[in-house]
Parts: C-alpha cells; sequence; structure tokens
DNA sequence: CTACAACCTTGTAGTCCCTGAATTTATTCT
DNA sequence: AGAATAAATTCAGGGACTACAAGGTTGTAG
C-alpha cells in the first residue's frame, strides 16, 4: 500500500466474495503482500503504460525485492490480469450450489451474473482500469498465461460434476465453460469502453442469445 | 530447413490453402524463411521442450540470424502457434465466399469443417506436433499473443459484414467467432490426445450443440 | 520464554527474450 | 549497369525470469 489515500480501505482488490477471518499473522501478511503487489501494478501500468513500468518498479511500490514479486506472480502479466486461486474456488463453489436439476448454462449464467453484480457497484474503478489496460494490450485478453487456463479446467470440471460427464472424456463441459469466459470477457471489455448499459445487463442478453444457438439478432440483414 | 530427411517436400508446413504462384523471388524467399523458421521452432521445441530451445538456436536451425527471427514472429511463441496473416486471409475470404442467406453460425462452422478436412490427410503429422507441443504447455493454448486476438478480430469483422452489423456496436459478432473458434481450439486438442474419430467429426457434433445452444448431452445425469 | 523447525524474504549472478540503430547484402526498377 | 528499395546482419543494451544460498519471521512445543 505505497502512498494511496484510505489506508483503511484495504478491502479495495479484484476479489469479490468475503474471506475467512480466521487465518494466522503469516498468511495475512502473504495476502496483504499479493494485494499491495496487484495494486501498485495496476496503478502503475494504467498511468504509464504496460511498457512504462518494470517489475522493479511495481515491486518497489509494494515495499518488497524484486525477487519476491516472482514469489507471488509467475509473470508480470499475472499480476495484472492473473485469475486468484481464491477466486476461482468461489466459483466453483458457487456453481456447486446451484440447484441440481438447473440447466448446466443455466447455473454458469447465474454464477457468471452474481459475480458481475458483486463487481459493480463497489470496485468499478479498479476493474474498469483493468479492463482499459487488456483493451491497450491485446495479449493481455486471453492470455494471462497459465491461470486462465486453469480457470477454464477447474470450471469444466465443475461442470462436468454437476452433470456427470468426466471432462476428459466428454468435450461437453469445455465447450460451454469457453463460450461462457469468451461471453464474460468480451462483454467485459464492452462495458469498459461505453460506459452505457450496466454490465449485468450486457452478459444476461448475450447468454440469452448463446441459449438460443446464436440466431442473427433483429438488426441482421436476412438476405 | 536443418538435417531434415526430404528436402523437397517443402510443402509441409502449417499452412492450408493454395497460395498464388505468381511472386517474385522476395517474396518467395520471406516465404520459405518463415516457414523455416516455424519448421524449426516446432521440430526443436517436440523433441526438447520449450525451455530446452533457445531463439538462437531455432534462427541457426533456419540459417538465419537472431534478429531476422524476431523481423518474421514478434515472440518466441508465436512461431509455434501463432496464425499466419496469410492464413487469416484465405479463412475471412472463405467466409465471404459463403451464400449470403446463409445462417452466420452456419457459415462459420462451414468454414471451419473445411479447414479442418483440408488438414487432416496431409500434414497431420506437423498439425499432432503443435498440438503435443501445446499441450505440454497450456499457456499456449488461449495465448499466441496477439496473433488469436487479431484472428478474432477479423472473423468477427468478416461476420458482422455478412450479416450488416457492425462488430463495434453489436456483441454478437464477437461472440459468435469467440464460441467457435473456443470450439476448434478445445476439440483440436482433444483430437490430438485420442486419435480415435476424426476431427471434423469432434467439430460437428460440439456445432451441433452449440447451435442448439448447448443443451445437457445424452450422457448427462438429468437430476 | 526459549529452542527449534518451517517458511518467507532477500541478494547475487546469470540466461534468455526482445528492441533500436547503424551497416551490409540482396533484389527490383529504370 | 546503376540507382532505389527492402531485407539480413551486427552490435549494444534493457528487462523478465530463475537457481542458489544466505538471513529473518512466524509457528510450535517443551
Amino acid at each position: 500500500m505505497t502512498t494511496q489515500a484510505g489506508p483503511d480501505r484495504a478491502t479495495m482488490e479484484p476479489s469479490v466474495g468475503a474471506r475467512p477471518a480466521e487465518l494466522g499473522l503469516r498468511e495475512r501478511k502473504k495476502l496483504r503482500t499479493r494485494r499491495a503487489l496487484r495494486m501498485a501494478a495496476i496503478r502503475l501500468v494504467a498511468e504509464r503504460g504496460l511498457d512504462g513500468v518494470s517489475v522493479d518498479e511495481i515491486a518497489a511500490a509494494a515495499e518488497v525485492s524484486t525477487r519476491t514479486f516472482f514469489n507471488y506472480f509467475p509473470t508480470k502479466d499475472d499480476a495484472l490480469v492473473g485469475i486468484d486461486p481464491e477466486d476461482i474456488r468461489e466459483i466453483t463453489e458457487a456453481l456447486a450450489a446451484r440447484p441440481a436439476d438447473e440447466d448446466p448454462l443455466a447455473a454458469v449464467r447465474a454464477v457468471m451474473l452474481q459475480r458481475a453484480e458483486l463487481i459493480a457497484p463497489e470496485q468499478a474503478d479498479l476493474w474498469r482500469a483493468r479492463l482499459a489496460i487488456i483493451r491497450r494490450h491485446p495479449h493481455l485478453m486471453t492470455a494471462s498465461a497459465a491461470s486462465w487456463s486453469s480457470y477454464e479446467n477447474a470450471l469444466a470440471e465443475a461442470v462436468g460434476r454437476r452433470c456427470g460427464l468426466d471432462p476428459a472424456r466428454d468435450p461437453y463441459p469445455a465447450v460451454l465453460v469457453a463460450a461462457a469466459l469468451a461471453i464474460v470477457r468480451i462483454l467485459s471489455v464492452r462495458w469498459q469502453e461505453s460506459p452505457g448499459a450496466p454490465l449485468v445487463d450486457l452478459l444476461s442478453q448475450a447468454f440469452d442469445s448463446l441459449a438460443r444457438g446464436l440466431p442473427p439478432p433483429p438488426g441482421a440483414s436476412p438476405a
């Protein structure tokens, strides 16, 4: 937490759900360091661009050594757009908590919308900064290196568990998850670009379209 | 083309369509260099793993300087899994050539299946090697840096042109393309893992499922 | 509260990726 | 052939990232 306004608004971190407060000092410090590094990375890169900021500077802003940075994130990119293992856990749990007879796509849709709801009011600024960075550096969009990949895998497993399919044998869960995440990815960036409609509405429409088999939308030319 | 068997099988390159033969010497040499670099990269990394091969070695194997490597590929990863601008052109043209009254998703599906057909018989080995590399280094899956991103954008524009939608305003083309490419990506890797069914069949089923709105498949548990 | 083990952080040294600029070599045009 | 153009090479350098070997902090058990 470098030279920032409110030192007590420690909850202004890209993560969404509540964390268990019962952690030892060591664990709490690790979470703080991780947050500080992530915030410093996002803030500095938002100001100066990806190539205008070195890992050394990010580490210095978070008041740890450069070497320590790489103990927390395998890559500079991951500090910016990587997915927290914590978030993955929350999402898969939310998915498992949906009613068992719910359609798989509907369940994934509900979880994603719920998270978009939670994000919108509180930490919109931080997410907008993040998305603006992604927009300016397209390789961050799909990438974020290994983390997005493990995200997909974890979600696919959760979906597979829901509907009794082995994701390693049946491609259905992986395809569903990939399509859903593509929607989140694309509409998030769009939402950042034009502050008009709420993100939840954009996602909702896109998921509707997906559930109907992506028919040509009303505005499309028929012939 | 280092110490390889047949120097005359120069057509064994990951690209698929036919190239116009009317090119100057300079252009032909550039294509050859690009191919040599790509092949050397895939071959060496398939043998020794991603971290066991340096750009210097790839360049040496292709008999150009290290600096020249970066004149052809912005990144080491791109030499392995990047998409050729040439391929993008071919695909968008194929998309434009589909009947105008065809459903957008059906058109994209047709183009992807057609390309899968062309790949299968001839260059299966090279593609298998490529896919095996991707499987061993998950960050290459989604990534390949900027090239997938521009691939998505180009395709989205082509789809938008087909159905009279501006991809910058309406998210439909981008979502459709992302879902389609996710299918290609996932099923390709799956096809590499288990050499059973032909790639075209796998893709065909997945596109069917997508067009029906991703309903839970037969094997799924209902309650 | 002290000893001890486990873990985290740090510094060092080095490899490799990637880039800009200047120079040299190869193709194309006239 | 000679001029114009484009590509390949050399050189110098910054920055990402890693293995290794200390040194500090935290948890734990007597």
